[in-house]
DNA sequence: CGGTATCCGCACGGATACTG
DNA sequence: CAGTATCCGTGCGGATACCG
């Protein structure tokens, strides 16, 4: 069987990629599928957002989660840290360009599982 | 406020969802983007399979993840686990319906990433 | 082949206190 | 307001052994 990259409905679009333990892939797609990356993400996909606002929204996350997960998806480049040197502190965190190309494919997820999710945690069809 | 599922650049498609934390969208969202969630769920893409072959794929989960993934999933009713009765055993997994609906929202979002992956674990823009 | 059972380390992540 | 530092428990997940 050979592996093709046009549109098969048997498709790979994986070949050479996600699948391997070690991959860069691998790290990227664990960052975004974070407990709380996703979240975070998502949140931004409303425009940019304070620290605050950002706790508020992702219900249930603490300070030094969202710390680290603001680090992490600064790093991978996907939100922008702005920082304004004024007292008290103004941060505002928005999204980058990879960062919007990456929610545009996470915000379909989102909506499906959102309104699929009930019928799914009571076992129904 | 009303769900436009057209582009709109501040969508809120999250509505009454995702983002309280002991709500159902978030349920399944932690059994999808779970350590192996995704990549179980992307290998069933290519076709049913049997254990051995998705523990092939999925190099690096253990006997004991894949066992409790492939549960969850099928809790979920994402995936349909066929055991025939023969020996030595022989046991086939493959994508529900539903399954299948949420793999094609995943797969876009698995093939960005893979081809966007080295150039964000390596700091470029 | 396709699992289950058990043990166990470690890092993920929460709570609290403190700082610029 | 927007974090950092520290402590600490839990459960995620790996390794191994065993079973139908």
């Amino acid at each position: 069987m050979k592996v093709s990259t046009s549109t098969n409905q048997s498709f790979d679009p994986l070949a050479g990629g996600i699948f391997p333990a070690a991959c860069p892939s691998r790290t990227v797609l664990d960052h975004v599928s974070s407990k709380w990356g996703v979240l975070i993400l998502v949140a931004l996909a409303q425009g940019p957002q304070r620290w605050s606002e950002l706790r508020r929204r992702a219900q249930g996350i603490s300070e030094k989660m969202l710390a680290q997960t603001l680090k992490t998806l600064e790093g991978d480049g996907f939100i922008l840290r702005d920082a304004q040197p004024v007292i008290p502190p103004r941060v505002d965190y928005s999204l980058t360009s990879r960062g919007s190309e990456l929610v545009a494919l996470l915000v379909p997820l989102l909506e499906w599982i959102n309104v699929h999710a009930e019928d799914i945690v009571n076992g129904q069809a």
